[in-house]
DNA sequence: ATTCTTACA
DNA sequence: TGTAAGTA
């Protein structure tokens, strides 16, 4: 098939599909025409690579990653002994900035709090005042 | 009508 | 990523 049915099965721009090839997670055929040709096996990659991309993981973790998984049908499996290694690497990676983020919103709260015990308001940028656009 | 590459916002 | 340009 040609990238735009595997845009419309998959529900992923054209674009997309197009960045995925450049990231090395995607190999689709080239016709004598130079249109790209997809295997059907494509739509469930897609599909995949969706999956991975929302487990936080940088395309380049995938395109390594994605040779070493099995597809039963609803759910991905580890199918190299090392990945798992590289998986739960990615997993402290979260972890690490989920504590950042964490720890980012305490300061925020901080001030927050510190603003509302303050009595004077010396709010003179009208930017801080304005009432949100919406 | 579709797709391709390149490039800019 | 979206989109426009200029092709094949």
């Amino acid at each position: 098939m040609r990238i735009g049915e595997l845009a419309r099965r998959t529900g992923i721009s054209e674009r997309a599909l197009r960045y995925y090839e450049e990231q090395q997670l995607l190999r689709p055929e080239r016709r004598r025409s130079g249109y790209r040709e997809y295997a059907e096996g494509d739509v469930r990659t897609v599909r995949n690579i969706r999956t991975l991309l929302a487990a936080g993981l940088s395309t380049y973790t995938i395109a390594e990653v994605l040779p070493c998984m099995t597809d039963d049908g609803d759910a991905l499996v580890p199918a190299c002994p090392e990945l798992t290694t590289v998986l739960s690497q990615d997993r402290d990676r979260l972890t690490t900035a989920i504590d950042d983020l964490l720890a980012a919103r305490d300061i925020l709260d901080a001030i927050i709090a510190a603003g509302r015990s303050e009595t004077a308001q010396p709010a003179s940028d009208p930017a801080l005042t304005a009432a949100p656009a919406g």
